[in-house]
DNA sequence: CCTTATCTTGAACATACATTCAAGATAAGG
DNA sequence: CCTTATCTTGAATGTATGTTCAAGATAAGG
């Protein structure tokens, strides 16, 4: 006889943020509390417990991702040239990203590997969906014969988010943009030679 | 006029393989103290505290990774055979590796990325050493004319920095130890092209 | 062999954490 | 406008954490 008053997706983009910049154990209930603005009994009541508000977070952080994504291949544009597109915001993102300076399904699969199997399936879930996705888009790109290879569309998706990863990864060693975009250039060069 | 009993080698490693395997802030002192089978107050002697055995354990890491690359890249066999092996050796790590699955380098920074400032420097100076280390045998490999490019060798081994750290957050999505075999390969493929 | 400096031991401590719960507030149904 | 189901509030709880410390043990120096 009442409904709920809090915005969800507000509540799980700010429990997402919080995520992906302390990791999963060390944003604590206190921290969540203060950024979505929520008192322990809501937090426990909707989501259960801190698992649930994190695998919530990691749901709604896909579908934004997924979004983005949509919208940046949907347009009429060669896959290629999308790809390219995409690889320099993956890059900016990286770079100055105040809010999403890496992505919260590698960061958090690195940390909970070997402490909870439960995420970390759910995790993986998302990142192969994620490959697939790449997958599609480079086998469209091939019926396309905008590029030609040897290569299987899985094969060269692999690769790419290996890349993805690669350059993610590397950036928190070095903020150079130039350098970052130097290898998001050369991985692109690389997966349509 | 009493000297410390306990291993030093053995203590560190110990550390280093528990913070591999639960992550910085999950690796308790509670556990710690079981691995290292060394009471607190010793611990807390010879370290300060945990973060000082987190950044003694990372030395250790340190020194017995470059000791190991040592072992492989002063054998008188062409630069880029070793290279390519040395690709393997990261692959089968990844997969059977029951000790370090990961790297510990990576693994960290990732995770207290946000966190700890003093810690993060501390692994991008030596993330930032193993890429120079790579620059240079790549160098010497250029010097015996292995393979021809256009690149300079800095870029060369950004290039497969980013890949290796790529290979390894990829076998956290996918244990399929030809999936990862195969990005090795394309990998090497890409640099020497 | 005694002294003394140093190491080892493990119980104790304060804090921070995730979680619970009972009381108060409030929107919808009749 | 009253009832009731449900949400909100925030203090309280128990546990786990990193850390300290004083007492006991032991190796080296004279």
């Amino acid at each position: 006889m009442r409904t709920a008053e809090f915005d969800t997706e507000f509540v799980l983009r700010q429990a997402m943020h919080a995520f992906m910049q302390y990791g999963y154990a060390k944003t604590s209930m206190q921290k969540l509390k203060e950024v979505t603005h929520l008192h322990p009994g809501s937090i426990y009541a909707a989501y259960g417990n801190k698992k649930g508000l994190f695998l919530a977070a990691t749901e709604q952080y896909q579908k934004d991702r997924n979004q983005q994504f949509t919208a940046l291949f949907n347009d009429q544009q060669p896959i290629l040239l999308t790809l390219k597109h995409y690889l320099t915001v993956i890059v900016d993102e990286c770079i100055e990203g105040e809010v999403a300076k890496v992505c919260l399904l590698t960061k958090s699969i690195s940390e909970v590997e070997g402490n909870d199997p439960q995420i970390c399936s759910v995790l993986r879930g998302n990142l192969n969906a994620y490959e697939n996705t790449l997958a599609e888009q480079l086998q469209k790109a091939l019926d396309n014969n905008e590029f030609t290879t040897t290569k299987t569309p899985q094969q060269l998706a692999r690769f790419l988010v290996m890349g993805i990863y690669g350059i993610r990864t590397y950036a928190l060693t070095n903020q150079d943009s130039k350098a970052l975009q130097q290898l998001a250039d050369d991985l692109f060069v690389a997966l349509i030679n």
